[in-house]
DNA sequence: ACTTTCGGTGACAAAATCTGGCACCGATTT
DNA sequence: AAATCGGTGCCAGATTTTGTCACCGAAAGT
């Protein structure tokens, strides 16, 4: 029997019976006692919490609160989780937030040093908040899936971007942009980004731009942080 | 040298060179050829994307979206990160919903068979949906944390749950209830259980929940799908 | 056409690791 | 004092992992 299909069924005998002794999860596996306990001490190094008492009547417990699960997840998936919980924080009353933060924690954790520069440099340019009542949410249309990595790219190699932009009075025009930071007024997003035909900052609608593509080689001029601390929900973070 | 050691060392070989001969691996680490083939092949398994390509000036190359973190997770926090992923979704215009979800089903694949069970009885229990624009949201209150761990033992323990509930006319009442159903119309979230003491099913708002407990050894005796199928956002998880 | 370089596979013995039994310790209950 | 129960060190045998070797197919230079 495989090692980790053993401490799988230790695991789940354990939830199951609630108490069980060391020779009985053996009798019931079908490994020897010692192997048992090498595993314990193996599920114990993995982080499980498991409580033990001596003597008759004694037994193993299982912590249910340390039952866990382990993922491989890129940076931009990691990102993504963040935006989610983020703007659902920014929408209000969400009694589970806290938790969902604790678990990004841990993932985040989980990253090396160069992952970390990667996401803190996303996180840099994200910027959630709430939509004030008085503007205009008309013609809302739907962000296409492939603004993601051409993002993505921009932000993390600091790469021009090039798209065409269908502004409020359905004028289409051809951009160049420095791409600074993303703004989130759920439903809305937004694009900053310095504009290099204008020579200005501007605000893009995401529903509104289409066809984004990279362009290689040209170079950031402009480094904008155009948002209070407080609008950033992620002053907690490690930065 | 560990297994774990020598596929750790070859990713971080693979991000700094970008691109790198088995051969050339194998010296740096000091394994054989051979089992740096199988190490890679154990990456790609994994769900390391590494292209190579053959012949005179090919070889081994890490695809730099494939850069991953491992996380151990609750059950419950990966509930709160499907809500939060769900509950976005259901606002609309999430263009890194699909990103979000693919980690989702990165971090549910590596559930053991208990816990995927553990996490559908949780999914089973969510609905999320859009609120219709002639509800009354007035009065919205908090949520408080402490709901937390009442709600997951009575769901997945299928146990009574007594609390104090405030109804729109400011009148308390004791009620003990068998939880069926969570009902996320944002900003609001509604239970829905079966009232013991009223003998029927009730929608209770979550902000006016307080005190929640346990209720031990108290049987459920009803089972109550209240929604259409088409509500519920996770039809695309297995189940 | 031929050679070299490179990823990838199968087979098999050697090396490393895991397993099981044993003796034994300390704590706790009867 | 006896029985129950978790935990540790030790060592031979079972199991898995590793290294070696032969060989294949693809690509690129000669």
């Amino acid at each position: 029997m495989n090692i980790r299909l053993r401490h799988d069924a230790i695991v789940r005998i354990l939830r199951r019976k609630g108490t069980s002794t060391v020779d009985g999860l053996a009798r019931e596996i079908g490994a020897s006692r010692r192997t048992v306990l090498r595993d314990i001490s193996a599920l114990r190094d993995q982080g499980f919490v498991i409580h033990s008492e001596t003597g008759r009547g004694g037994g193993l417990q299982l912590d249910p609160n340390s039952m866990q699960t382990t993922a491989r997840l890129s940076v931009v998936e990691v990102f993504a989780l963040i935006i989610s919980v983020a703007s659902m924080r920014a929408a209000g009353s969400l009694p589970f937030s806290d938790l969902a933060d604790a678990g990004l924690a841990k993932i985040e954790k989980g990253f090396s040093g160069d992952k970390v520069r990667d996401l803190r440099r996303l996180l840099d340019c994200l910027y959630v908040g709430q939509l004030s009542p008085r503007q205009d949410i008309s013609n809302l249309g739907a962000i296409g899936p492939e603004l993601l990595p051409a993002f993505e790219a921009a932000f993390l190699q600091r790469l021009h971007l090039r798209f065409c932009y269908r502004d409020a009075k359905g004028v289409e025009t051809i951009r160049e942009v420095e791409p600074q930071a993303m703004l989130i007024l759920p439903p809305l997003w937004y694009l900053v980004a310095w504009d290099a035909g204008r020579e200005d900052f501007r605000h893009f609608r995401m529903d509104r731009i289409c066809n984004p593509e990279i362009v290689q080689g040209a170079q950031f001029r402009r480094r904008h942080v155009p948002f209070e601390d407080d609008v950033c929900p992620f002053s907690d973070m490690p930065r």
